[in-house]
DNA sequence: TTTTAGACCATTTTT
DNA sequence: TGGTCTAAAA
């Protein structure tokens, strides 16, 4: 790290860019700080010129500073924001996720930590074939303790930082197989010299506990500590900083509560409301002018949070346009939604806007598809965000297992991973024998394998299967001992058959797969070691390799090989929190769907609905659709909906309706209670050359009444879906059905 | 051993 | 509806 002089720099144009309060957050004297950053009020801009004016006003060296993140996109885009503004790369400072950062001091101090030097990461795919094995050993019945809730329940006593022998049991049914199930798990994790998400934290927060010098090296190194997204921290979390800050270091927390999503896995809100008594000496500073959303937006989410209780209370402004009105549209169902969503994104991009700064928001994955299929019917170029992250892909799992054996032989995890992928003829029975073997012998499965092939406790054919793969494997690291990553890496994926695995599956996923394995291959040549300090050099080919590897389990690679193509942007409200669009629709406003009624019974999670709703809402910087069907498929079968709370707990003077073809009043809105459907007229699309349309009520000779919900087709061959008071919705063909039309 | 057919059951997601 | 998982057939 090179030496930087200071001498009487010009710092102005670190806070002339900048308003009151952010000038005050930036420029503050106080120990600690809390910063309460509303939606688009500044939030990273203030971190990152905070952290400028630490290292050119108050000469702060950068090895003296640490911010922590959650995402590797926030850390990634922090950093680069600092050498942005200040033209200039600071390597010492540490700017990392609390996962990135803690790994990186469990690399450092290992023994320490009470970890092999060769130790490796389980992700959550990884933890939970772990688990099922061992609920299988334990005899654990699955249908009464499903491997997820176990996982489940391990994960959530780690975010609390609790161990098997820490928590306090009844003797319950349930807590007596969740302790067993976790004692286990933890034993095969340090037989394997393995770590899970949550013991990372976990264990670099012991390792600071029990190593008071260690502790104090770090405490006396990092004097500016910085959170990100203070309000999503867990107990551990917030523990870990505690300690590292309190020794009189200082630090500076921004957040905000009104957006505290995630407390489902962990996060504690209440750690946002707790700080100000964990350190009493500090400043709060509240950010409150918004630079985001028109001020019909901005009040709109104002409104519909302020029904939440506890909040440390913000009022957020701003003295841009008031915009137009949030359109509001009822649709028949998800179909019509979809088409009525479509065509106003084409309304809009024939106004010469791009599709790139619209976004669809929806509550769950499984609303996507029906969206995506509108957007495919008109070719309207769409990106998906979320699903399947690059390094968690079937695909890439397997080639990373193949390139983990080159490191480390020992790696079970790994070999149960591709043992028999692709096939090589060795089943369930052999790999049951095989590990047999090693519980016998507590050995690695690999040198199980070549035990149970030496003393020939297979059958021929099992054991040539399995000396194959023995040799492969060795054959494979041989060649790649003198390979460059990306060489061995391209070697890998050649020669384990994988590409020829996937291929005779065929089909468009196939090639999908190939194609990934192929960017696989561009993703290690463009690799290097982020989490080197320069003391650091020695960095041979295999730990070149294994950092590599790290990598790929901290990261997920949220550059999921970024297309050029201009597109609408889909996503769930979750990971459009952070972002922001020229143009949002909120879909599904639903009770039931959105708040989601897994939420709804418990006042936390209601809130916890209504603040992913305000993130919804200040997603938009000048226009917002919001939607709703009145019914909507769901896993296959028909739900009527009623339209969500959160609706009318924005102010009606702020909404404008959509109608299409028909007006008609809202005397059916939820005030009422939710009087679905009933006696309404027609509105509408009609189906095409016939007298019905969508939401009229009608009559059948045999089903009696009902209302029509869908159609396919058109005249008399169209088919319409009726749901019926007394029978539930029906399929029928125009021609046969002899529908009348009810007034 | 491998393939396939039926059973089951479904928020949200980062690391 | 579709993805995952177990149990029976090729």
């Amino acid at each position: 790290m090179e030496k930087i002089e200071y001498a009487a720099m010009d710092v102005s144009y670190i806070l002339d860019s900048l308003n009151e309060q952010q000038r005050n957050a930036v420029a503050s004297p106080a120990q600690s700080l809390l910063v309460l950053a509303g939606a688009g009020s500044g939030k990273t801009r203030v971190l990152v010129h905070r952290i400028a004016w630490l290292l050119q006003a108050e000469h702060v060296s950068p090895f003296s500073v640490l911010a922590v993140t959650f995402t590797n996109k926030a850390a990634r885009e922090m950093r680069g924001r600092i050498e942005e503004l200040m033209e200039q790369s600071f390597g010492g400072m540490w700017v990392g996720t609390f996962h990135g950062l803690a790994h990186r001091l469990l690399r450092s101090h290992w023994q320490e930590a009470g970890l092999p030097e060769d130790f490796h990461i389980l992700d959550a795919d990884d933890q939970l074939r772990l688990i099922k094995r061992i609920n299988r050993t334990l005899q654990i019945d699955e249908e009464r303790w499903p491997a997820k809730q176990c996982q489940w329940y391990i994960n959530s006593q780690k975010d609390e930082g609790l161990r098997a022998d820490n928590i306090e049991h009844f003797d319950d049914d349930y807590t007596r197989t969740m302790l067993d199930i976790y004692k286990a798990y933890e034993e095969a994790c340090d037989r394997g010299g393995m770590i899970d998400f949550g013991e990372i934290l976990l264990r670099a927060h012991e390792l600071w506990l029990k190593n008071p010098q260690i502790l104090q090296h770090y405490q006396q190194r990092f004097q500016y500590v910085l959170v990100d997204e203070f309000q999503d921290t867990n107990t551990i979390q917030y523990a870990w900083l505690r300690v590292l800050a309190g020794a009189g270091n200082q630090l500076m927390v921004v957040g905000d509560d009104d957006q505290s999503i995630y407390g489902w896995r962990g996060a504690r809100i209440e750690n946002i409301q707790q700080f100000g008594s964990d350190f009493p000496d500090s400043d709060i500073v509240r950010l409150e002018q918004n630079y985001r959303s028109t001020s019909n937006i901005l009040n709109a989410a104002n409104k519909l949070i302020a029904h939440n209780q506890g909040r440390l209370g913000k009022n957020l402004w701003t003295d841009g346009a008031e915009g137009e009105l949030i359109s509001l549209y009822e649709a028949f169902n998800e179909q019509d939604e979809a088409r009525f969503i479509v065509d106003r994104l084409q309304d809009w991009l024939n106004g010469g806007n791009r599709r790139s700064d619209a976004a669809i928001l929806y509550r769950s994955n499984a609303q996507s598809r029906e969206l995506e299929e509108a957007l495919l019917r008109v070719g309207m170029p769409y990106r998906i965000y979320g699903g399947h992250r690059f390094y968690e892909r079937l695909e890439i799992k397997n080639a990373l297992s193949y390139l983990r054996l080159l490191v480390n032989r020992h790696d079970d995890t790994a070999v149960e991973r591709i043992i028999n992928v692709p096939t090589r003829g060795i089943g369930g029975k052999t790999i049951d024998t095989i590990r047999q073997v090693a519980r016998e012998h507590n050995c690695s499965l690999w040198q199980a394998c070549v035990e149970a092939v030496n003393q020939t406790l297979l059958s021929s054919r099992a054991s040539n299967a399995v000396l194959a793969f023995l040799q492969l494997i060795d054959e494979m690291s041989k060649a790649c001992e003198p390979l460059e990553l990306h060489e061995k890496a391209a070697y890998i994926v050649k020669h384990s058959g994988l590409v020829q695995h996937h291929e005779k599956e065929g089909g468009e996923k196939a090639r999908a797969r190939i194609e990934n394995l192929e960017e696989l291959i561009t993703a290690t040549s463009s690799f290097d070691d982020p989490g080197m300090d320069e003391e650091e050099i020695d960095v041979s080919a295999s730990t070149f390799l294994a950092a590599f590897l790290d990598q790929a389990s901290l990261d997920a690679g949220d550059t999921q090989a970024e297309e050029s193509e201009d597109a609408v942007q889909l996503m769930t409200l979750h990971s459009a929190k952070g972002l922001e669009f020229q143009l949002v629709f909120l879909t599904g406003l639903e009770e039931g769907l959105f708040p989601h009624k897994m939420s709804m019974d418990n006042l936390a999670g209601l809130e916890e609905e209504r603040r992913l709703c305000y993130v919804g809402i200040t997603r938009a910087k000048n226009k917002l659709y919001m939607s709703y069907a009145e019914s909507r498929r769901m896993h296959g079968d028909v739900n009527l909906c009623r339209p969500s709370r959160f609706i009318k707990e924005v102010p009606n003077e702020l909404v404008e309706e959509v109608r299409l073809k028909t007006t008609i009043n809202r005397s059916h809105m939820p005030s009422r209670g939710g009087v679905a459907l009933g006696h309404k007229s027609a509105h509408g699309a009609e189906v095409p050359e016939t007298q019905i349309s969508l939401g009229q009520r009608v009559a059948h000779g045999k089903f009696g009444e009902g209302v029509v919900l869908n159609y396919e087709g058109q005249g008399s061959n169209a088919r319409v879906q009726v749901n019926f008071d007394a029978v539930g919705s029906k399929w029928l063909v125009m021609s046969y059905a002899k529908l009348e039309v009810l007034g």
